[in-house]
DNA sequence: TTTGATGCAAACTTTTTGCAGCTAC
DNA sequence: GTAGCTGCAAAAAGTTTGCATCAAA
């Protein structure tokens, strides 16, 4: 885990670096604007093309919102998801000391397990 | 849960029923594929416009593969899934008895959870 | 009979890609 | 110096929508 990435160009540095700051699980656009304030000739592909990297280099992690536009985060210690079914938002859980997951065996489905994670579903403050 | 649908329509029936008999969790286009077989002049349109109808009624769930296209489920029995890494497979996980999940209380953050699930991340046998 | 559903095609949104020039190592 | 990275713009991929017509209840 965390590949080290080939090249630290000034643009991978500050993409890498809002999104460690942003703790909202923003989408490639949202990231594009914030990164934009900064650099203010940087592009959408160029956003894309370095999530990407950072995700296969393990710098970041690709979520899925379940609704469209995929979402990152660069949270480094474990947790957890929960995600509003109205309006999607998506925030972090902690991991909590009760909770206790059998890993499924290998043998029910093939699949080497290597890693897991829960997602909760719910409804947010705001759209209560 | 599964709140009745309006009208059940030839189309709606053989989308349903091919997606239960499915077990692949198809995304859009391959179901596509697999109705049309059965009503040739069916529209993909049609098919996104009931899975959203499906899935609104809690017939089916929305699964988002984490790789572009989201995918569709209509087991009825609460299970997990798990992902490979390589190729965005996904296969079902029943539950196990020994899982014990510690839903984190409203406090923590504001939702009111309403489920959870849990991804298993890792490696199938094909890509092995 | 009426209102929701359909097929078709066009539009829209999100993501990827080709390319010429640039830059970190 | 060179391989990898960038901005730009165009294309691709995935999904939604407008509209005239059709059909379930």
């Amino acid at each position: 885990m965390n590949l080290p990435i080939q090249r630290m160009t000034k643009q991978r540095t500050v993409i890498l670096h809002t999104l460690e700051r942003l703790r909202n699980h923003p989408t490639a656009d949202e990231l594009f604007d914030v990164v934009r304030r900064e650099l203010p000739n940087v592009s959408l592909g160029t956003i894309y093309r370095n999530l990407d990297v950072l995700a296969k280099s393990g710098h970041v992690r690709r979520l899925d919102s379940g609704m469209g536009q995929a979402r990152f985060d660069a949270e480094p210690k474990p947790h957890h998801h929960v995600r509003c079914r109205e309006c999607g938002r998506l925030d972090d859980v902690m991991i909590t000391p009760g909770t206790r997951i059998k890993k499924p065996s290998r043998s029910e489905h093939g699949f080497e397990i290597l890693d897991y994670r829960i997602e909760f579903e719910g409804c947010c403050p705001d759209c209560r």
